[in-house]
DNA sequence: GCCAACGTTGGC
DNA sequence: GCCAACGTTGGC
């Protein structure tokens, strides 16, 4: 049981869309480090659900993952804002895994929050710098974060 | 809207 | 293989 994050921009997609959706791929992913990421992802694996570029950036829900990775067909799909070129079906370059939405949040856990709590020091998402749409938490990180909502 | 940080591209 | 230029992300 491995444990993530993966950033939305709430306007494109968010966890009210999931939840209305029960289930939605994760496609559009473009950067390799968080592609290989995806592709570590195995079903169940619990994901926190983050609202980025937004308001009060902050943890909102969780979902699960519910199928792992295939090919992102957008990559080939030449009318996607994803199209890709250099991803083909015989060799597709792209992946995506299916989440199935298991919880909103009644009170988000805000990014501000998060850098505020000295339980969290280390988790990729609070250092500067930090772009990636899908980061690894620790099992103590998770499990921290889990506690606060109960 | 600004801008720091980072990834990618492409010329050499 | 280096690195400057460029594009994107995302908090503020």
């Amino acid at each position: 049981m491995n444990y993530w994050l993966m950033k939305s921009e709430p306007d494109a997609f968010s966890i009210d869309d999931l939840e209305m959706m029960k289930s939605s791929p994760w496609d559009g992913v473009r950067n390799y480090q968080a592609r290989n990421f995806m592709r570590e992802m195995r079903t169940d694996d619990i994901i926190f659900f983050y609202h980025s570029s937004c308001k009060v950036p902050s943890i909102v829900g969780t979902a699960k993952v519910s199928k792992e990775a295939y090919p992102d067909h957008t990559s080939w799909d030449e009318n996607s804002a994803y199209f890709d070129a250099k991803s083909t079906r015989d060799n597709p370059r792209w992946f995506m895994v299916d989440i199935t939405f298991q919880a909103k949040w009644k009170t988000p856990l805000s990014l501000k929050e998060m850098k505020s709590d000295h339980a969290l020091v280390g988790f990729k998402l609070l250092e500067k710098g930090n772009r990636l749409s899908i980061l690894p938490l620790s099992r103590e990180h998770a499990q921290h974060i889990l506690m606060s909502q109960t």
